[in-house]
DNA sequence: GTCAGTCGGCTACCATACAAGTATGTCCCG
DNA sequence: CGGGACATACTTGTATGGTAGCCGACTGAC
Protein backbone atom coordinates (compact mmCIF):
# COMPACT_ATOMS: atom_id res chain seq x y z
CA UNK A 1 0.00 0.00 0.00
CA UNK A 2 1.06 3.49 -0.58
CA UNK A 3 3.83 5.15 1.45
CA UNK A 4 1.79 7.62 2.92
CA UNK A 5 -1.54 5.83 3.79
CA UNK A 6 -1.96 7.24 7.05
CA UNK A 7 -1.65 10.86 6.01
CA UNK A 8 -4.42 10.40 3.43
CA UNK A 9 -6.27 8.33 5.57
CA UNK A 10 -6.17 11.10 8.17
CA UNK A 11 -7.30 13.34 5.77
CA UNK A 12 -9.96 12.02 4.18
CA UNK A 13 -11.63 11.40 7.53
CA UNK A 14 -11.18 14.66 8.49
CA UNK A 15 -12.67 15.87 5.10
CA UNK A 16 -15.55 13.75 5.88
CA UNK A 17 -16.05 14.81 9.44
CA UNK A 18 -15.83 17.95 8.76
CA UNK A 19 -18.32 17.93 5.56
CA UNK A 20 -20.50 16.07 7.51
CA UNK A 21 -20.70 13.27 5.32
CA UNK A 22 -19.85 11.56 7.88
CA UNK A 23 -22.68 12.42 10.66
CA UNK A 24 -21.95 13.21 14.25
CA UNK A 25 -23.08 10.54 16.61
CA UNK A 26 -22.43 7.75 13.41
CA UNK A 27 -19.86 4.76 14.70
CA UNK A 28 -16.39 4.58 12.90
CA UNK A 29 -15.01 0.47 12.56
CA UNK A 30 -11.58 0.52 12.53
CA UNK A 31 -11.84 -2.78 10.54
CA UNK A 32 -14.69 -1.52 8.05
CA UNK A 33 -12.43 1.77 7.32
CA UNK A 34 -9.98 -0.25 6.78
CA UNK A 35 -11.54 -2.44 4.49
CA UNK A 36 -13.55 0.40 2.86
CA UNK A 37 -10.38 2.30 1.80
CA UNK A 38 -8.28 -0.83 0.92
CA UNK A 39 -5.56 -0.22 3.84
CA UNK A 40 -5.08 -2.19 6.98
CA UNK A 41 -6.50 -1.16 10.35
CA UNK A 42 -2.93 0.44 11.60
CA UNK A 43 -3.14 3.63 9.46
CA UNK A 44 -6.60 4.22 10.21
CA UNK A 45 -6.27 3.54 13.64
CA UNK A 46 -3.32 5.81 13.88
CA UNK A 47 -5.57 8.49 11.96
CA UNK A 48 -8.49 7.98 14.73
CA UNK A 49 -6.38 8.64 17.27
CA UNK A 50 -5.08 11.92 16.39
CA UNK A 51 -8.95 13.04 15.42
CA UNK A 52 -9.43 12.08 18.81
CA UNK A 53 -7.28 14.30 20.41
CA UNK A 54 -8.71 17.02 18.19
CA UNK A 55 -11.65 16.51 19.67
CA UNK A 56 -13.60 15.10 16.21
CA UNK A 57 -14.12 11.61 17.06
CA UNK A 58 -14.70 9.95 20.65
CA UNK A 59 -13.03 6.91 21.29
CA UNK A 60 -14.94 4.37 23.89
CA UNK A 61 -12.19 1.42 24.97
CA UNK A 62 -14.02 -1.71 23.87
CA UNK A 63 -16.90 -0.39 22.71
CA UNK A 64 -16.93 1.92 19.49
CA UNK A 65 -15.72 5.05 18.21
CA UNK A 66 -17.86 7.69 16.97
CA UNK A 67 -18.09 11.14 15.46
CA UNK A 68 -18.26 13.62 17.80
CA UNK A 69 -21.97 14.88 18.27
CA UNK A 70 -21.77 18.92 18.33
CA UNK A 71 -22.01 20.41 21.75
CA UNK A 72 -22.77 24.60 22.31
CA UNK A 73 -20.04 24.39 24.53
CA UNK A 74 -17.44 23.10 22.23
CA UNK A 75 -18.37 25.14 19.68
CA UNK A 76 -18.37 28.37 21.97
CA UNK A 77 -14.98 27.13 23.18
CA UNK A 78 -13.71 26.87 19.12
CA UNK A 79 -15.02 30.26 18.74
CA UNK A 80 -13.34 31.93 21.59
CA UNK A 81 -9.70 30.20 20.39
CA UNK A 82 -9.93 31.16 17.45
CA UNK A 83 -11.49 34.78 17.65
CA UNK A 84 -8.53 35.14 20.28
CA UNK A 85 -5.86 34.50 18.01
CA UNK A 86 -6.84 36.10 14.53
CA UNK A 87 -8.07 39.28 16.59
CA UNK A 88 -4.78 39.10 18.29
CA UNK A 89 -2.62 38.80 14.91
CA UNK A 90 -5.04 41.56 13.52
CA UNK A 91 -4.25 43.79 16.32
CA UNK A 92 -0.52 43.44 15.59
CA UNK A 93 -0.62 43.16 11.83
CA UNK A 94 -2.08 47.15 11.53
CA UNK A 95 1.25 47.82 12.44
CA UNK A 96 3.07 45.85 10.06
CA UNK A 97 0.56 45.52 7.07
CA UNK A 98 2.14 46.75 3.38
CA UNK A 99 0.76 47.27 0.19
CA UNK A 100 1.71 43.57 -0.85
CA UNK A 101 -0.44 42.35 1.59
CA UNK A 102 -3.36 44.63 0.88
CA UNK A 103 -3.23 43.62 -3.22
CA UNK A 104 -2.89 39.96 -2.14
CA UNK A 105 -6.02 39.98 0.31
CA UNK A 106 -7.64 42.17 -2.38
CA UNK A 107 -7.14 39.79 -5.24
CA UNK A 108 -8.34 36.66 -2.51
CA UNK A 109 -11.69 38.65 -2.02
CA UNK A 110 -12.45 39.53 -5.58
CA UNK A 111 -11.67 35.41 -5.84
CA UNK A 112 -14.11 34.54 -3.72
CA UNK A 113 -16.73 36.86 -4.92
CA UNK A 114 -16.79 34.77 -8.39
CA UNK A 115 -15.99 31.33 -6.91
CA UNK A 116 -18.76 28.68 -6.96
CA UNK A 117 -19.83 28.09 -3.53
CA UNK A 118 -18.07 25.04 -2.99
CA UNK A 119 -15.04 26.39 -4.22
CA UNK A 120 -15.23 28.87 -1.30
CA UNK A 121 -13.94 26.75 1.43
CA UNK A 122 -10.35 26.73 0.54
CA UNK A 123 -10.23 30.61 -0.42
CA UNK A 124 -11.97 31.36 3.02
CA UNK A 125 -9.01 29.06 4.75
CA UNK A 126 -6.07 31.26 2.60
CA UNK A 127 -7.75 34.67 3.55
CA UNK A 128 -7.45 33.65 7.27
CA UNK A 129 -4.22 32.60 7.22
CA UNK A 130 -3.29 35.30 4.71
CA UNK A 131 -3.99 37.48 7.83
CA UNK A 132 -2.17 35.74 10.18
CA UNK A 133 0.98 35.80 7.98
CA UNK A 134 1.16 39.49 7.80
CA UNK A 135 1.30 39.61 11.61
CA UNK A 136 3.95 36.95 11.24
CA UNK A 137 2.20 34.52 13.14
CA UNK A 138 1.37 32.07 10.39
CA UNK A 139 2.83 29.18 12.60
CA UNK A 140 -0.46 29.69 14.98
CA UNK A 141 -2.39 28.80 12.07
CA UNK A 142 -2.23 25.06 13.25
CA UNK A 143 -4.12 25.77 16.43
CA UNK A 144 -6.56 28.12 14.67
CA UNK A 145 -7.11 25.39 11.46
CA UNK A 146 -7.90 23.18 14.78
CA UNK A 147 -10.66 25.36 16.41
CA UNK A 148 -11.85 26.21 12.82
CA UNK A 149 -12.27 22.88 11.95
CA UNK A 150 -15.15 22.62 14.76
CA UNK A 151 -16.95 25.91 13.47
CA UNK A 152 -16.85 24.44 9.79
CA UNK A 153 -18.46 21.89 10.89
CA UNK A 154 -21.58 23.05 12.82
CA UNK A 155 -22.05 25.76 9.97
CA UNK A 156 -21.48 23.26 7.30
CA UNK A 157 -24.97 23.08 6.14
CA UNK A 158 -25.92 26.45 5.88
CA UNK A 159 -22.62 27.22 3.62
CA UNK A 160 -23.97 26.12 0.32
CA UNK A 161 -26.45 29.01 0.42
CA UNK A 162 -24.99 31.44 -1.76
CA UNK A 163 -26.88 34.39 -0.02
CA UNK A 164 -24.39 33.41 3.15
CA UNK A 165 -21.55 33.21 1.21
CA UNK A 166 -22.19 36.86 -0.29
CA UNK A 167 -22.31 37.86 3.21
CA UNK A 168 -19.11 36.38 4.11
CA UNK A 169 -17.14 37.96 1.17
CA UNK A 170 -18.52 41.65 2.02
CA UNK A 171 -17.32 41.00 6.03
CA UNK A 172 -13.87 39.96 4.41
CA UNK A 173 -13.74 42.71 2.08
CA UNK A 174 -14.22 45.02 5.31
CA UNK A 175 -11.98 43.91 7.12
CA UNK A 176 -9.44 44.97 4.59
CA UNK A 177 -10.90 48.18 3.95
CA UNK A 178 -10.42 48.76 7.80
CA UNK A 179 -6.62 47.23 7.87
CA UNK A 180 -5.77 49.02 4.92
CA UNK A 181 -6.62 52.29 6.46
CA UNK A 182 -4.82 51.91 9.42
CA UNK A 183 -8.31 52.03 11.47
CA UNK A 184 -7.26 49.50 14.15
CA UNK A 185 -10.82 49.41 16.06
CA UNK A 186 -13.12 49.42 13.13
CA UNK A 187 -10.93 46.67 11.62
CA UNK A 188 -11.31 44.22 14.92
CA UNK A 189 -14.61 45.14 15.30
CA UNK A 190 -15.61 43.82 11.49
CA UNK A 191 -13.45 40.52 12.72
CA UNK A 192 -15.47 39.72 15.36
CA UNK A 193 -18.25 40.69 13.96
CA UNK A 194 -16.99 37.80 10.53
CA UNK A 195 -16.10 35.58 13.27
CA UNK A 196 -18.95 35.54 15.49
CA UNK A 197 -21.17 35.04 12.70
CA UNK A 198 -20.84 31.14 13.51
CA UNK A 199 -23.45 31.35 16.22
CA UNK A 200 -25.87 32.31 13.27
CA UNK A 201 -25.04 29.78 11.18
CA UNK A 202 -25.20 27.29 13.65
CA UNK A 203 -28.41 27.75 15.22
CA UNK A 204 -29.85 27.51 11.45
CA UNK A 205 -28.18 24.15 11.68
CA UNK A 206 -29.41 22.95 14.62
CA UNK A 207 -33.14 23.90 13.25
CA UNK A 208 -32.75 21.95 10.23
CA UNK A 209 -30.66 18.70 11.87
CA UNK A 210 -31.04 18.49 15.70
CA UNK A 211 -30.28 15.20 15.89
CA UNK A 212 -26.90 16.15 15.57
CA UNK A 213 -26.79 18.35 18.74
CA UNK A 214 -26.62 17.24 22.19
CA UNK A 215 -27.46 19.28 25.33
CA UNK A 216 -24.00 20.42 27.09
CA UNK A 217 -23.28 18.17 30.74
CA UNK A 218 -24.88 19.96 33.67
CA UNK B 1 0.61 -5.37 29.95
CA UNK B 2 -1.07 -2.63 31.83
CA UNK B 3 -4.52 -1.60 30.47
CA UNK B 4 -3.90 2.13 29.03
CA UNK B 5 0.02 1.40 28.41
CA UNK B 6 -0.44 4.31 25.81
CA UNK B 7 -1.58 7.18 27.99
CA UNK B 8 0.97 5.91 30.11
CA UNK B 9 4.03 5.95 28.24
CA UNK B 10 2.61 9.71 26.65
CA UNK B 11 2.49 10.84 29.99
CA UNK B 12 6.31 10.13 30.63
CA UNK B 13 7.46 10.44 27.55
CA UNK B 14 5.93 14.49 27.36
CA UNK B 15 7.37 15.12 31.01
CA UNK B 16 10.54 13.60 30.19
CA UNK B 17 10.63 15.97 26.96
CA UNK B 18 9.25 19.26 28.86
CA UNK B 19 11.64 18.78 31.58
CA UNK B 20 14.67 18.36 29.19
CA UNK B 21 15.52 14.92 31.08
CA UNK B 22 15.58 13.89 26.89
CA UNK B 23 17.34 16.53 25.76
CA UNK B 24 16.24 18.84 22.15
CA UNK B 25 17.97 16.88 19.12
CA UNK B 26 17.86 13.29 20.90
CA UNK B 27 17.14 10.55 19.02
CA UNK B 28 13.89 8.60 20.03
CA UNK B 29 13.96 4.85 19.35
CA UNK B 30 10.77 3.41 19.29
CA UNK B 31 12.26 -0.65 19.59
CA UNK B 32 14.70 0.66 22.39
CA UNK B 33 12.06 2.84 24.19
CA UNK B 34 9.37 -0.11 24.12
CA UNK B 35 12.04 -2.37 25.59
CA UNK B 36 13.06 -0.05 28.05
CA UNK B 37 9.36 0.42 29.24
CA UNK B 38 8.33 -2.97 28.94
CA UNK B 39 5.81 -2.52 26.40
CA UNK B 40 5.27 -3.39 22.70
CA UNK B 41 6.08 -0.85 20.02
CA UNK B 42 2.54 0.03 19.03
CA UNK B 43 1.81 2.39 22.81
CA UNK B 44 5.17 4.06 21.73
CA UNK B 45 4.92 4.17 18.28
CA UNK B 46 0.82 6.28 18.93
CA UNK B 47 2.25 8.17 21.53
CA UNK B 48 5.44 9.81 19.00
CA UNK B 49 2.66 10.51 16.86
CA UNK B 50 0.90 12.30 19.43
CA UNK B 51 4.05 13.95 20.48
CA UNK B 52 5.01 15.21 16.93
CA UNK B 53 1.65 16.56 16.03
CA UNK B 54 1.95 18.48 18.88
CA UNK B 55 5.46 19.57 17.56
CA UNK B 56 8.03 18.19 20.92
CA UNK B 57 9.56 15.47 18.33
CA UNK B 58 10.09 15.29 14.56
CA UNK B 59 10.29 12.10 12.87
CA UNK B 60 11.91 11.49 9.69
CA UNK B 61 10.38 8.20 7.98
CA UNK B 62 12.57 5.47 7.21
CA UNK B 63 15.75 7.57 9.28
CA UNK B 64 14.65 8.56 13.26
CA UNK B 65 12.94 10.31 15.34
CA UNK B 66 14.39 13.05 17.32
CA UNK B 67 13.01 14.98 20.25
CA UNK B 68 12.61 18.51 18.61
CA UNK B 69 15.30 21.12 19.12
CA UNK B 70 14.24 25.04 20.64
CA UNK B 71 13.25 27.32 17.81
CA UNK B 72 13.11 30.73 18.61
CA UNK B 73 10.14 30.84 16.31
CA UNK B 74 8.27 27.88 17.72
CA UNK B 75 9.37 29.76 21.20
CA UNK B 76 7.38 32.63 19.75
CA UNK B 77 4.72 31.86 17.96
CA UNK B 78 3.84 29.43 20.95
CA UNK B 79 4.46 32.78 23.49
CA UNK B 80 1.84 34.79 21.18
CA UNK B 81 -0.68 31.41 21.06
CA UNK B 82 -0.52 31.41 24.96
CA UNK B 83 -0.52 35.18 25.28
CA UNK B 84 -3.28 35.87 23.11
CA UNK B 85 -5.64 33.24 24.71
CA UNK B 86 -4.69 34.00 28.42
CA UNK B 87 -5.25 37.62 27.89
CA UNK B 88 -8.63 37.27 26.44
CA UNK B 89 -9.88 35.26 28.55
CA UNK B 90 -8.86 37.16 31.60
CA UNK B 91 -10.50 40.80 30.07
CA UNK B 92 -13.42 38.34 30.26
CA UNK B 93 -12.85 37.25 34.14
CA UNK B 94 -13.37 40.44 35.17
CA UNK B 95 -16.52 40.76 34.11
CA UNK B 96 -17.37 37.13 36.07
CA UNK B 97 -15.15 37.29 38.63
CA UNK B 98 -16.61 36.45 41.97
CA UNK B 99 -15.30 36.41 45.57
CA UNK B 100 -14.72 32.87 45.52
CA UNK B 101 -12.68 32.74 42.77
CA UNK B 102 -10.54 35.18 44.16
CA UNK B 103 -9.89 33.54 47.88
CA UNK B 104 -8.98 30.00 45.32
CA UNK B 105 -6.38 32.29 43.67
CA UNK B 106 -5.23 33.78 46.63
CA UNK B 107 -5.01 29.87 48.02
CA UNK B 108 -3.09 28.80 45.27
CA UNK B 109 -0.58 32.02 45.04
CA UNK B 110 0.20 31.35 49.33
CA UNK B 111 0.70 27.43 48.33
CA UNK B 112 3.42 28.76 45.58
CA UNK B 113 5.11 30.56 47.88
CA UNK B 114 5.19 27.63 50.53
CA UNK B 115 6.34 25.40 47.73
CA UNK B 116 9.40 23.53 46.86
CA UNK B 117 10.98 24.62 43.62
CA UNK B 118 9.89 21.00 42.26
CA UNK B 119 6.58 21.46 43.56
CA UNK B 120 6.21 24.65 41.62
CA UNK B 121 4.88 23.20 38.61
CA UNK B 122 1.50 22.03 39.01
CA UNK B 123 0.69 24.84 40.98
CA UNK B 124 1.61 27.10 38.20
CA UNK B 125 -0.62 25.12 35.48
CA UNK B 126 -3.47 24.55 37.95
CA UNK B 127 -3.57 28.70 38.70
CA UNK B 128 -3.22 28.82 34.76
CA UNK B 129 -5.98 27.38 34.52
CA UNK B 130 -8.05 28.53 37.19
CA UNK B 131 -7.88 31.84 35.43
CA UNK B 132 -9.23 30.14 32.28
CA UNK B 133 -12.07 28.79 34.49
CA UNK B 134 -13.22 31.93 35.80
CA UNK B 135 -14.16 33.58 32.23
CA UNK B 136 -15.87 29.72 31.21
CA UNK B 137 -13.59 28.90 28.85
CA UNK B 138 -11.76 26.25 30.88
CA UNK B 139 -11.80 24.09 27.27
CA UNK B 140 -9.35 26.14 26.14
CA UNK B 141 -7.09 24.56 28.34
CA UNK B 142 -5.56 22.33 26.15
CA UNK B 143 -4.75 24.61 23.10
CA UNK B 144 -2.87 26.70 25.88
CA UNK B 145 -1.18 23.61 27.26
CA UNK B 146 0.18 22.19 23.87
CA UNK B 147 1.61 26.11 23.50
CA UNK B 148 2.79 25.88 27.21
CA UNK B 149 4.98 23.18 26.77
CA UNK B 150 6.75 24.42 24.71
CA UNK B 151 7.39 27.38 26.79
CA UNK B 152 8.06 25.28 30.02
CA UNK B 153 10.56 23.23 27.53
CA UNK B 154 12.63 26.13 27.33
CA UNK B 155 12.73 27.89 30.15
CA UNK B 156 13.15 25.04 32.25
CA UNK B 157 16.52 24.38 33.70
CA UNK B 158 16.27 28.62 34.51
CA UNK B 159 12.89 27.68 36.56
CA UNK B 160 14.82 25.49 39.65
CA UNK B 161 16.52 29.09 41.20
CA UNK B 162 14.49 30.11 43.93
CA UNK B 163 14.88 33.76 42.82
CA UNK B 164 12.87 33.07 39.94
CA UNK B 165 10.17 31.19 41.32
CA UNK B 166 9.54 34.47 43.64
CA UNK B 167 9.61 37.06 40.77
CA UNK B 168 6.76 34.33 38.89
CA UNK B 169 4.66 34.19 42.63
CA UNK B 170 4.98 38.09 42.83
CA UNK B 171 3.55 38.18 39.27
CA UNK B 172 1.13 35.90 40.35
CA UNK B 173 -0.33 38.09 43.16
CA UNK B 174 0.05 41.24 41.06
CA UNK B 175 -2.73 39.46 38.68
CA UNK B 176 -4.85 38.59 41.31
CA UNK B 177 -4.66 41.54 42.73
CA UNK B 178 -5.70 43.86 39.77
CA UNK B 179 -8.56 41.41 39.11
CA UNK B 180 -9.48 41.51 42.48
CA UNK B 181 -10.43 45.41 42.65
CA UNK B 182 -11.32 45.02 38.13
CA UNK B 183 -8.80 47.03 36.91
CA UNK B 184 -8.93 45.80 33.81
CA UNK B 185 -5.70 47.32 31.89
CA UNK B 186 -3.62 46.70 35.20
CA UNK B 187 -5.00 42.86 35.28
CA UNK B 188 -4.07 42.19 31.51
CA UNK B 189 -0.82 44.19 31.63
CA UNK B 190 0.33 42.38 34.59
CA UNK B 191 -0.48 39.25 33.03
CA UNK B 192 1.25 39.97 30.03
CA UNK B 193 4.54 41.16 31.58
CA UNK B 194 4.11 37.44 33.49
CA UNK B 195 4.08 35.80 30.47
CA UNK B 196 6.48 37.44 28.29
CA UNK B 197 8.90 37.22 31.23
CA UNK B 198 9.71 33.48 29.64
CA UNK B 199 11.85 35.43 27.01
CA UNK B 200 14.33 36.48 29.74
CA UNK B 201 14.61 33.06 30.67
CA UNK B 202 15.24 31.56 27.56
CA UNK B 203 17.99 34.01 27.17
CA UNK B 204 19.49 32.52 30.27
CA UNK B 205 19.03 28.78 28.87
CA UNK B 206 20.27 29.86 25.42
CA UNK B 207 23.69 30.97 27.07
CA UNK B 208 24.21 27.62 29.46
CA UNK B 209 23.16 25.15 26.51
CA UNK B 210 23.42 26.78 23.05
CA UNK B 211 23.70 23.44 21.86
CA UNK B 212 19.65 23.05 22.58
CA UNK B 213 19.21 25.64 20.01
CA UNK B 214 19.10 26.38 16.21
CA UNK B 215 18.79 28.99 14.02
CA UNK B 216 15.41 30.18 12.36
CA UNK B 217 15.33 29.18 8.90
CA UNK B 218 16.13 31.74 6.64
C1' DG C 1 -45.11 -11.75 31.80
C1' DT C 2 -40.82 -10.50 33.99
C1' DC C 3 -36.37 -10.78 35.40
C1' DA C 4 -31.73 -13.10 36.13
C1' DG C 5 -28.12 -15.53 33.97
C1' DT C 6 -25.47 -16.83 30.10
C1' DC C 7 -23.52 -16.97 25.73
C1' DG C 8 -22.04 -15.01 21.31
C1' DG C 9 -20.25 -11.28 18.64
C1' DC C 10 -18.31 -7.07 18.50
C1' DT C 11 -14.96 -3.47 19.97
C1' DA C 12 -10.50 -1.27 20.83
C1' DC C 13 -5.94 -2.39 22.75
C1' DC C 14 -1.56 -4.48 22.70
C1' DA C 15 1.93 -7.53 20.66
C1' DT C 16 4.32 -9.28 16.83
C1' DA C 17 5.79 -10.07 11.99
C1' DC C 18 6.93 -8.25 7.55
C1' DA C 19 8.31 -4.68 4.12
C1' DA C 20 10.86 -0.84 2.43
C1' DG C 21 13.98 2.80 2.67
C1' DT C 22 18.24 5.20 4.64
C1' DA C 23 22.72 5.88 6.70
C1' DT C 24 26.94 3.90 7.76
C1' DG C 25 30.97 1.15 7.82
C1' DT C 26 33.84 -1.78 5.09
C1' DC C 27 36.16 -3.65 1.46
C1' DC C 28 38.09 -3.45 -2.97
C1' DC C 29 39.95 -0.91 -6.73
C1' DG C 30 42.36 2.78 -8.97
C1' DC D 1 46.17 7.19 0.00
C1' DG D 2 41.53 8.47 -1.87
C1' DG D 3 37.09 7.16 -3.74
C1' DG D 4 33.22 4.36 -5.01
C1' DA D 5 30.28 0.18 -4.74
C1' DC D 6 28.23 -2.90 -1.70
C1' DA D 7 26.63 -5.34 2.39
C1' DT D 8 24.66 -4.64 6.78
C1' DA D 9 22.34 -2.84 10.56
C1' DC D 10 19.48 0.20 11.77
C1' DT D 11 15.00 3.29 11.13
C1' DT D 12 9.83 4.04 10.48
C1' DG D 13 5.59 2.33 7.96
C1' DT D 14 2.25 -1.22 7.31
C1' DA D 15 -0.07 -5.69 7.99
C1' DT D 16 -1.73 -9.23 10.95
C1' DG D 17 -2.57 -12.07 15.13
C1' DG D 18 -4.19 -12.61 19.84
C1' DT D 19 -6.51 -10.82 24.23
C1' DA D 20 -9.56 -8.54 27.53
C1' DG D 21 -13.69 -6.32 28.09
C1' DC D 22 -18.42 -4.55 26.99
C1' DC D 23 -23.10 -4.98 24.91
C1' DG D 24 -27.09 -7.25 23.49
C1' DA D 25 -29.90 -10.97 22.50
C1' DC D 26 -31.44 -15.26 23.82
C1' DT D 27 -32.83 -18.62 27.29
C1' DG D 28 -34.79 -20.46 31.29
C1' DA D 29 -36.74 -20.11 35.83
C1' DC D 30 -40.14 -17.99 38.71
Amino acid sequence: MPRGARAHVLELLRHRIITLQIPPGAPLSENELAAQLGVSRTPVRESVILLAEQGLVSVVPQVGTYVAPLRLSDIASAQFVREALEVASLAEALDKVGDQDVADLRALVAAQRNAAPDAFFPLDEEFHLRLLSISGHASAWRAVSHAKAHLDRARHLSLPLPRQVDVLVDQHEAVVDALAQGRAEEATDALRTHLRKVFDDVAVVRQQHPDYFVDDPA
